[in-house]
DNA sequence: CGCTTCTGTCATCTA
DNA sequence: TCTAGATGACAGAAG
């Protein structure tokens, strides 16, 4: 579960750079905590991939510190501003494809040790205490602007200028001249160079009111209007989609998508202490995007959903909703199936029971000890079992009035078609059990003077006839008729309890007679107990054999499933290096060279924020390894 | 003759 | 307490 929830966070980072380079931002920090430490943000200026929203300020400003930040209907309020805003960019022709960064650390050929900052070896180690204390030093702007006044960007790590050298300090400081209204409402802003997106940032100071103004102008009442219908039917989708192909526990509560290009670089605000406190309470609001959106299921899930319906377009469309789907598709077909089978071999089974019963209508007439056994006992027009009492009474009389008691056609000629109608078992397993019963002989070969002697023979349909006669007695058969009892063995099994004790009242029998009547009904009934069990205890054998095909099939299909996630998964990850070795190429370091991507990789941070880590020099690691190893050697020897 | 399968029966338990 | 049903175990017959 841990490598597959890698796996997937590995796609989300992949898929929060391909997204930042169009220009939308996904914050995935809190989905992130257990796997990568907050990082620095990077990425300034009016193209930055990573442009922080503003509306955080907003709800600081509209709704003011009154309302909670947890309240549900503010937090959609700004994540509907968020999609607007993203309609508008996808609305755009152009995408924000250059890249600002700061330069997190310049790795020297010495070492890391010039840098004033002692953390900056820290990379991915930066805990998320340093971005806190860098957002207090933030701009009001609530983007992903990432600059900060000059005196406190040398003081130490705030955010990504935690991480910048003096050169670039210094560069910062030349060119801070540089006006960021201009920037702001600037439509060319797109085509800034970095160094330009660097510099203004590093402008917080020069940040004028009028940058206020626009952000109201973009939160007017008809966006709202065009919102609604927008976001409602985009959450929608979106909710379906993702509650589709996430059937997991994938908690990626704080996924956001905001515009970049329209809200520009943003200037940052007039004073850099109330930047701070804002930023702070924004970051904070930030935070509480898991709370708000356990709070919000349909809300959190569509927000959530937006970017990781672009994962499941670009990336997993068939393996994760595409295969889930099938999934259970099949295995609710599966479970139809079943069903289906199951009634269509109840209704072929009576069927073919029927087509039995008339083959074998006359054949065996004492064969009926199976399950129909109980049903089939002397009523000749009665179908149902519930009836014999009233049959068997008639039966009884008809018995009682001949000299034995027994009439052989009158007995079980009907008593076959009874069989059918109260039988629950398969029709081979009862024809089966049919032919093989040979326990109760019918009743007119009890009533014939001349008993055959015990061969067992089954005789087929077309022994009936005179071919009965030589059928052998069952045991319980021959003693009832060594003592004189008129009942056959079929009538003192299957009459009712009442009937049967009325019977041994009626008929003033000897208590050996009375003993072996009980003996009788009981192994009677024990041996159709017997035949019930074994036949269920097959079933249930089939039945488990059936599961064990069924387990397998479903077994071999989750293989496949996962190999094809597998190399999904391979293909994304490649994907991500290209896209990181891309933006590596677009972004200048301070003295505007080229980063050089075997240097310097991407890291996701907090917030959604990208910044440029430096490679750790394999050296230093071969070196930590060697060292351990040969620790490990001189232990073991 | 030995093995397997089928069937009946007994003993026991449970409802 | 009795009865019916279920089931394991055993034995005998048959292939």
């Amino acid at each position: 579960m841990q490598i597959a929830k890698k796996c997937f966070t590995e796609g989300l980072i992949q898929l929060t750079i391909f997204l930042s380079l169009v220009g939308v931002r996904v914050d995935i920090d809190s989905y992130l905590t257990g796997y990568y430490s907050p990082l620095a943000e990077i990425n300034l200026g009016p193209s930055s991939a990573y442009t922080q929203t503003p509306f955080h300020v907003l709800r600081d400003t509209l709704d003011g510190y009154g309302v909670h930040p947890k309240c549900p209907e503010l937090d959609y309020f700004f994540a509907s501003r968020r999609l607007l805003d993203e309609v508008r960019t996808l609305g755009s022709p152009r995408f924000h494809t250059q890249l600002n960064a700061w330069l997190v650390h310049q790795v020297s050929s010495t070492g890391p040790s010039t840098s004033n900052n002692p953390d900056t070896s820290a990379g991915l180690e930066s805990t998320e205490n340093e971005a806190g204390e860098a957002s207090e030093h933030l701009p009001v702007r609530g983007q992903d602007v990432h600059c900060q006044p000059d005196s406190e960007l040398a003081q130490g790590p705030c955010g990504a200028g935690a991480f910048l050298s003096e050169d670039e300090v210094k560069i910062k400081e030349e060119e801070e001249a540089v006006p960021l209204t201009q920037l702001a409402d600037s439509s060319t802003l797109e085509h800034e160079s970095l160094l330009e997106g660097i510099t203004t940032l590093s402008e917080p100071d020069h940040v004028p009111p009028a940058t206020d103004i626009n952000w109201n102008n973009l939160l007017s009442v008809a966006d709202l209007d065009v919102l609604d219908s927008l976001v409602t039917d985009r959450l929608l989708e979106l909710d379906s989609d993702i509650s589709s192909a996430i059937s997991q526990d994938v908690s990626l509560h704080d996924a956001m998508v905001a515009s970049v290009g329209a809200f520009g670089p943003a200037s940052g605000s007039a004073e850099s202490r109330t930047v701070g406190q804002q930023q702070r309470t924004l970051l904070w609001l930030e935070s509480t995007n898991s709370s708000l959106s356990d709070s919000l299921p349909g809300m959190a899930v569509g927000l959530a959903a937006l970017p990781f319906a672009s994962v499941c377009n670009l990336t997993g469309n068939m393996t994760s909703q595409g295969a889930l789907g099938d999934c259970l598709d099949e295995a609710v077909f599966d479970q139809i199936n079943q069903l289906g089978l199951e009634s269509l071999d109840t209704i072929d089974n009576q069927l073919n029971y029927l087509e039995c019963l008339d083959s074998r209508a006359f054949e065996d007439l004492d064969s009926d000890s199976g399950l129909s056994l109980e049903s089939s006992y002397g009523c000749p027009v009665s179908p149902g079992s519930s009836e014999m009492s009233s049959s068997s009474s008639s039966l009884y009389c008809e018995e009682e009035g001949g000299a034995t008691g027994y009439s052989s056609e009158v007995d079980f000629k009907p008593s076959k078609g009874i069989i059918d109608h109260s039988t629950m078992w398969p029709p081979v397993d009862l024809s089966e059990s049919v032919w093989h019963d040979h326990s109760y002989s019918s009743p007119p070969l009890l009533s014939r003077p001349s008993l055959s002697l015990p061969c067992k023979t089954e005789e087929p349909e077309e022994d009936t006839g005179p071919q009965l006669e030589e059928r052998e007695l069952s045991r319980d058969e021959m003693r009832a008729r060594a003592m004189f009892i008129p009942f056959s063995v079929l009538q003192i099994v299957n009459m009712p309890v009442e009937e049967f004790m009325e019977v041994l009242d009626s008929h003033s029998f000897s208590p050996e007679q009375v003993t072996l009547l009980r003996d009788i009904r009981r192994r009677g009934k024990n041996k159709l107990a017997a035949q019930n069990c074994r036949k269920r205890k097959l079933d249930a054998i089939t039945g488990l054999e059936e599961e064990v095909e069924r387990l397998q099939a479903q077994r071999d299909r989750l293989l496949r499933e996962k190999r094809l996630t597998a190399k999904t998964m391979g293909a994304v990850a490649h994907q991500f290096k290209q896209l990181t070795r891309d933006v590596l190429s677009r972004l200048r370091d301070a003295s505007g060279r080229p980063l050089n991507p075997e240097r310097f990789t991407l890291q996701c941070g907090a917030n959604g924020r990208i910044a440029v880590q430096p490679i750790r020099q394999p050296a230093v690691t071969t070196s930590a390894g060697k060292k351990t190893d040969k620790r490990k050697k001189e232990k073991k020897q």
